[in-house]
This record gives C-alpha cells, sequence and structure tokens, in this order.
DNA sequence: AGCGACGATGTAAGCGCTTACAGCATGTCG
DNA sequence: CGACATGCTGTAAGCGCTTACATCGTCGCT
C-alpha cells in the first residue's frame, strides 16, 4: 500500500502537501495536481487507522438494534444509512441483544470504532441500560423510553397511536374490544396497550386482553384462544401487524368473516398490511423517519451547530384505515 | 482517555508490559494483575485506531447491499451477524446501491476499514463490478453470479429451486402455468425463470409469462392483467412470495378462489407465507445460512488455516408446499 | 528601496499502540 | 562452577497520518 511518502516523493513535494490535498487545505493549484495525478497512478488511498488516530474521528456511528427479525429493523437501519451515506458517515451495525450484558459487552466494544451510537432497546429499560453506556459514548435512544434524560431519545408515540385506533373501533361502533398484547417486557407494548387503556376508559366498552409476543405464531394462537371461549368479539386490535396477520388466518380457517363478523386492527403498517385480504387496518408507523431523526439527533452533538436540532423528539403515528375494520352491520345493527 | 502510559505508570510496570496483558502475550500473573486492576481504575480502552495501525487489521467486515427493504435483507446481515460476533469481528453495513458507481465508491471508503466484504449484487453484474473492487480488499460475492472467478461466490440455485416447483405443479396436474416474472435486471429473477422454462421445455405444459418486479404492487398488477384477459391458467407461480400475495389480494378481490380455480405459488418462504389464506406454496430459501456461509468463506480468506472450508457454495432451495397449490378438482378431473 | 502581510510549503513532533531486540534473573546441566 | 537455555520485562522504533510552527518568496505599500 501506497503512503503520503510515495505520493509526495512521486509528486516531488512534501508530505504536509500530501496531506493537504487530501484534506481540502490551501494548496496550490500545480501542487493539487501533481499530487493527484501521483495518488492515482500509485493507487493511493488515505490509511483511515492513522487518520484517526490523529483527528480522534472515526466519521462512523454505531447501531444496536435487539434484533434483525421482520421489516421493521431493517426499515430503521435504511433511513440511518440513507442519513449516514449522505454524510459521508459509515454504519457499524450490530443486533440480536435481548440481554443487557449482551448489549453492554457491544456497546463498550464499539467505543473507539464509532463517533456515536444510536440504540435501540425495546426490551432493556433505558436506565438500566445507560451506566453501561461508556461515558465518553455520545450516543441517542431511539424508541426505548424509560430513561433519566442522560441521553436525547427519540420515540413513536406508540401510546398516542392505540389510542388513535380505539378511537376509530369505538366510532365504528364496537364496544366489545379484545387487544392481543406484545411481549410483557416489550415497551412499546406496553405503551401501546397503556393507550387501548386509557380509551376504554373513557368510554362504555368492555376490554379483553389476550397475550401475544409480537409474532404470527402468538397472533394465530390468540385467534384460535378466541374461537375457543366461543365469545366473539365486536373486534380484535393486534398489537402489531404480525399478530394481526396470524390472528386473520385462525379465524379464517374457521371460517369466520372479517370484517362482517368482527373487525381487525394491527399496529405497524407493514408493507404487505394492504395486500391481506382483507387489507388491514392499522396504525403507521414512520419508521424510516425513526431512524433519520435519531441520525439527525446523533449528529447535533457530534457536530454542534451545524445541524438544526429537530424540533421534536416525539413522532406521532398515523390511522389508516383499510377493509379489516369497516363497521359490521350486524354489530352496528344490534 | 487513559493510555498505555497512564496504565503502566499506576501499575508500576512499562507499556510493553500493559500492551502484552492485553493481547494475552507471556507475562508474569503479578503483572498481569497489577495491569488489570490500573487499567480498570482509569477506565482504560485500547486505542483501535492505534491498534490496527500497527496490525492491519480491523477485525471488521463490510457487508454492501443493494437494498434493505422487506426480510430478505434483514435475514441475511442476521445470518452474517451471529456468526461476526462469535468471532469478535463488527459488521460494517452499507445499503441502497442499485448503481455501478454507487457500488463502487463504497467499495473504496470501505478500504482501510474492514478486513474483507461480503457483497450482494443482484442487480448489478459481477463482472462488471469486479473492477471497481479494490484489489487489496478481500470479498466473496453472494448470490450474484456472472463473475470470472476472482471472488468467492456463494450462491443460492434458483434455477433449481424454480425447476422442483414447476415440477410439482406439473405432478398436480397443472399444464397451463403463468410465472409473474422478476425484474429484467435482476440475476435471482433470471436464473428463477430459466429454471421454470427449462421445466416446461421437458414437459408437455404451456408458460406464459408476466412482467413483474418483486414487489407486491407488481404482483397486485399481474393478478389484474390476469382476470382481464378473462383466460385464467391452471396456476400461477411468482416469481417471488411479495408478488404471490400482491396476485392472491387481486384474485381474492374478484372472487376467484385460490387454489380451487387457479393454483398459486411463490419463492422464497418468507415467514408469513404459511400465515396467508390459502397459505402459501413456495420454495424456501435459507437466507440466514447464506449470509453465515458467505462470512466462513470470507474467513477462509482472512484467517487461512483456521476456518475449514465450507464444501459447497451452492446452496439448493427447499420445496414447500402448503395450500394455495393443492390439486384443483376440477383441473384433475378435466 | 524597505517594510510588513500573506499565501504556499516544508520540517518535525507526535497520536497510542505493537513488537523486535536486548537485558536480566533464574534454574539446569556437564 | 561456568555455559546455556528459559521466562519476563524494558527500551525504542516505528505504523501513516495531521498539524503547529518555521521558512520563504511575492506583493503592495509608504
Amino acid at each position: 500500500m501506497a503512503t503520503v511518502y510515495d505520493v509526495a516523493e512521486k509528486a516531488g513535494v512534501s508530505i504536509a502537501t500530501v496531506s493537504r490535498v487530501f484534506n481540502n487545505n490551501t494548496v496550490s493549484q500545480s501542487a493539487r495536481e501533481k499530487v493527484t495525478a501521483a495518488a492515482r497512478s500509485l493507487g493511493y488511498t488515505p490509511n483511515l487507522a492513522a487518520r484517526s488516530l490523529m483527528t480522534k474521528r472515526t466519521d462512523t456511528i454505531g447501531v444496536v438494534l435487539p434484533d434483525m427479525h421482520g421489516e421493521f429493523f431493517s426499515e430503521l437501519v435504511r433511513g440511518i444509512d440513507a442519513g449516514a451515506r449522505r454524510l459521508g458517515l459509515h454504519m457499524l451495525v450490530s443486533c440480536s441483544h435481548d440481554e443487557l450484558n449482551e448489549m453492554a459487552a457491544v456497546l463498550s466494544a464499539m467505543q473507539g470504532r464509532v463517533d456515536g451510537v444510536i440504540i435501540m432497546s425495546p426490551l432493556i429499560a433505558i436506565d438500566a441500560l445507560e451506566p453501561h453506556i461508556p461515558p465518553p459514548l455520545p450516543a441517542v435512544i431511539v424508541n426505548g423510553s424509560g430513561g433519566r434524560g442522560l441521553y436525547p431519545e427519540v420515540n413513536l408515540d406508540n401510546r398516542a397511536g392505540a389510542r388513535q385506533m380505539m378511537a376509530h373501533l369505538l366510532a365504528e361502533g364496537h364496544r366489545d374490544i379484545c387487544i392481543v398484547s406484545g411481549p410483557s417486557d416489550n415497551l412499546d407494548a406496553e405503551q401501546r396497550q397503556l393507550g387501548c387503556v386509557e380509551a376504554a376508559d373513557h368510554s362504555d366498552c368492555r376490554l379483553r386482553t389476550l397475550a401475544g409476543a409480537f409474532t404470527e405464531a402468538s397472533g394465530y394462537a390468540a385467534g384460535v384462544e378466541l374461537l375457543a371461549h366461543n365469545a366473539l368479539p365486536d373486534a380484535v386490535f393486534a398489537l402489531n401487524d404480525a399478530m394481526a396477520i396470524g390472528c386473520l388466518c385462525a379465524l379464517a380457517e374457521r371460517g369466520i368473516a372479517v370484517p362482517e363478523q368482527v373487525a381487525l386492527a394491527g399496529f405497524d403498517d407493514i408493507p404487505l398490511a394492504r395486500y391481506l385480504r382483507p387489507s388491514l387496518t392499522t396504525v403507521h408507523v414512520p419508521i424510516a423517519d425513526l431512524g433519520s431523526r435519531s441520525l439527525q439527533r446523533l449528529l447535533a452533538i457530534l457536530r454542534p451547530g451545524a445541524g438544526v436540532a429537530t424540533p421534536s423528539d416525539v413522532l406521532v403515528p398515523e390511522l389508516v384505515i383499510r377493509a379489516s375494520s369497516r363497521r359490521a352491520c350486524a354489530a352496528a345493527l344490534g
């Protein structure tokens, strides 16, 4: 590998001039041309380790995810990557951390490799995680509430989304609503459930809960359970789309018509929600936005003054009404 | 930030000894204890830039993807990450490169940041890409055929998968089969189509093709098209699951029963394929395996001798027969 | 003509680390 | 008892780069 010395010699200048050319400092036009020509002919690329040894920067940001299953995470990464590339930043990704120690290990291993990290931790409470974030490491928490304000957060208003959906279901005339919950330790799930309860409390509706785990399989199981007890609600609100799909499958298998006999709703608005039969009423989560927004936040720390801080840290999801929740005539008349 | 000097001073040893402790070289027990104690109390972490300046290693591998849409890529990344973490490697990810220049730029930007790269390039022919891979950068190509053997490849046998599915459809008695193709420049799509044609050539079946783009929307459009011409085939084979879902939606909307009136099959076996109504017959692609296998290949280059080379570079997908392709009675009797 | 200002360039000092080499006790053997 | 292998440890030389500082024309000005 060629070094600054090789380029300098070939171009007939000093190494400082070579360095200046690659760092856009003041260099005469003639010198710049000689250096770039020499560099090209030698196939020179600056050694990044040496550079970051001097500059203390890595131009890389870390992304720590609990998992990589499903479209949610890939969308998030996409959102971050898009912004990062525009800024000339790289992205160090690590997933599959459902456990505190593992998360802490990854975080400390990232130290020195990244200028900052974006952490998504719906399973691990932030206040438990905070002590494990190496102090010199700038961090932004995405979609994980419960922090003590040590790190900026970018959150999705899961609660508001759930309330919106409940309002919609109530407006459609449903009074016996069953929610399929998420994993007990998942903060998104918790917030969504809270929103449901809040909405129900302000109404005259009956709210039941069936345990789920944010997977298709658990949604399917919930659907089976629902039918076994022979007490179909007016509407089923699965707290994510994957479970709604599973549930829909169970209902369809047993000949229950959606939305005629029971309305169904999900949460997330994954791309294929609209292609289900019936198309799925759900809450649209701007996942990629969540990613790009958290990157902006991180950047506001890394390059103070450069980027304007985003106005808000809370993204409000949007109700998407499709066929699966259309007013069931029978329920409306009864 | 503390350095080796600080730790050495506090522990009363030389910096060489400190370094040895952190690199598992021969150090007396007593020295090791003094150093680890000093390091802990100072919160010392080795500076990775300085280390890789000496060692020429980054302990990081690059992953270059064309995109991050859908579950395919996230699964792939998951497969790679799992292996990488076990080996103490980090993962630099970059996505959204549907264009040669962009890909080349990312590749050259990764040089010096990674010890090797895994490149997935279904859109860009490998022989066009190869000249843009910096020569000193070890690389493995995953799922992109057409290379000249300069780099190891890990491929999925798309053709065999398609042939299997065709054999199944033929065995079910279908003789008028319509395939919904993928994007014209996508190599996976190309191979799958080739497999279909091969299988059809060895049979007495009629094969039609409708253009698709690997998206739900294009599958939906294909379904609409199919019905517009009023000439329903015996079976529709969408060359990926997303299109099968879109197609199913279009058929269902117009009251066409699957599989009674027309059989339907997909390719990929994305997690929710089994939860569709009817559940989708498809070709199971071991995506995470593709990822971990390519990592093994890369490792075989990076640490020669350490890992046993994998026996094969070609993964054969597996037919998964579900409800959507069950023999249509009418067709069987007719 | 002589002054300071200024822009381009070179020199050299590290950044924090690994590692070849040398040094220095030990213990072992002829 | 000297020669020699053995096991730890320290010294010092870089890895390839950025950048403070010094140098050196050149120019505009009085």
